[in-house]
DNA sequence: TCTGGGGTCCTAGGACCC
DNA sequence: TCTGGGGTCCTAGGACCC
């Protein structure tokens, strides 16, 4: 059996721990920039603001009501995230950490304790140990135990845990679920379905499984089997290496000019390179994207993107800065206004294997020149990890040619001793 | 005026190898 | 008149997840 441990309404939450007053409230977490709504509470979607909906269009709902706003703090997520995954880990043989709000637990065994009683007890110690509420979902396969979870989420009777323990109680689950809600089955392939006559999670599990391969292709054909108790997707208890890293931002004010582009790009090149550093893997191939606003009607929307591939493959931040920089002057065209850019990492490696590398022909640096760089690295992020990121950066990361919005953000209440010592004199 | 960020997997087609 | 079989790697696009 798998359990499904999902955080109710994550952010909101993280916020309520350290701001109790909230509790009762409608409360909304925005995007970076304060544009979308990325977490709700569930006052605030019982006023009808939708997931992922633009703020500034909900304005008067939101002042109507005194709806709390706040910026997103993910450095408050992240560790309090990292503390629910902590407690659970003590609760179960095994865990694989889904997502910044969800893991799943192996369950088995405990039939002989009870599962219910045992699923609740994880509720409450969570809860009790970290703050955060949970629902908690409890089936034969992950895709039975997502649904589930979203019946223990929305049946309140069930007082945040469902459990479907055998073919009979599964069918009758899916027989009320709208098949788009069922995990892996997303916009486009919902939209079919219906098309088709496969309404609920039910229909799905009872269609011809060759024709749900041949349109949904091998993924819908695992979620078809998962839904009829065929465990296809175990446990995944070792996070698999990353095969990209990507940090990218919309800015506040549409940005014109090439060289704040030009800051923007070595930013995030130099936060890449960061957390290239700390998965422990080496960069081969360096993207640079640059846009305009998709929703700009009067202008076509110019998305420009390239991809440069560096003789040999490194993490450091100097040397993918300076690819980056080269990619942004291939593909900037003057006159736009552009609203986003973002740096992409591919090609990854670890560092372990960089015995085995192949060097090139044609490498500049010898590899006295790569242990320097490496050097370096360690201490530019020694200095930064002690005294805060961005105290020592390289030049062409210095300016603030381009800004985000972020105009509610609370304290880092669990990261940052600044943080907690302004709470105490504002008090 | 104002609309997020960071990922994965699958498929098909092209180019290439022996 | 007739032209094989078995592969890999790369890229772009689509779909999905939180």
């Amino acid at each position: 059996m798998f359990a499904l441990v999902d955080c109710n309404n994550f952010y909101v939450s993280c916020e309520r721990v350290f701001n109790p007053g909230l509790n009762g409230r409608p409360v909304v977490v925005l995007s970076n920039n304060d544009g979308c709504f990325i977490s709700r509470s569930n006052e605030a979607k019982a006023l009808g603001l939708p997931m992922g909906g633009p703020a500034f269009r909900f304005r008067k709902t939101l002042e109507a009501h005194r709806v709390a706003l706040y910026s997103a703090n993910f450095a408050l997520y992240g560790d309090m995230s990292s503390r629910v995954m902590n407690t659970l880990a003590a609760l179960a043989p095994s865990m694989e950490v889904y997502s910044i709000d969800e893991a799943f637990l192996d369950m088995t065994g405990f039939e002989r304790i009870g599962l219910e009683t045992y699923v609740r007890s994880i509720r409450h110690r969570v809860r009790r140990d970290t703050g955060i509420p949970v629902s908690i979902g409890l089936a034969p396969t992950k895709t039975l135990a997502k649904l589930a979870n979203r019946m223990a989420k929305k049946n309140p009777q069930f007082e945040g845990v469902c459990i479907l323990p055998d073919r009979e109680a599964a069918r009758r689950a899916m027989a009320s679920m709208e098949v788009g809600d069922v995990w892996g089955i997303g916009r486009r392939h919902t939209e079919f379905l219906n098309l088709n006559g496969v309404r609920t999670a039910l229909d799905l599990a009872d269609a011809p499984p060759a024709w749900v391969r041949k349109h949904l292709h091998i993924t819908g054909a695992r979620v078809q089997a998962e839904l009829n108790g065929d465990s296809c997707l175990p446990l995944e208890l070792v996070r698999p290496p990353k095969q990209s890293i990507c940090t990218s931002r919309s800015f506040g004010s549409a940005v014109t000019d090439e060289a704040a582009l030009g800051q923007a790009v070595a930013h995030f090149a130099t936060k890449c390179a960061l957390k290239l550093r700390g998965e422990g893997e080496l960069a081969a191939l360096v993207t640079v994207f640059i846009c305009t606003s998709p929703f700009e009607q009067k202008h076509r929307r110019y998305y420009g993107t390239r991809t440069a591939s560096l003789l040999l493959a490194t993490q450091d931040t100097l040397a993918i800065v300076r690819a980056a920089a080269a990619v942004l002057g291939d593909i900037f065209k003057p006159g736009l206004s552009y609203k986003k850019a973002g740096v992409i990492l591919g090609g990854l490696a670890p560092v372990a294997a960089t015995e085995l590398r192949q060097a090139s022909f044609f490498d500049p640096e010898p590899l006295q020149v790569q242990e320097t760089s490496s050097k370096l690295m360690q201490a530019l992020d020694a200095v930064n990890s002690r005294y805060g990121q961005g105290t020592l950066r390289i030049a062409a990361d210095a300016g603030t040619g381009w800004k985000q919005r972020q105009e509610k953000l609370s304290p880092h209440y669990t990261t940052s001793w600044d943080d907690i010592i302004e709470v105490r004199v504002d008090s």
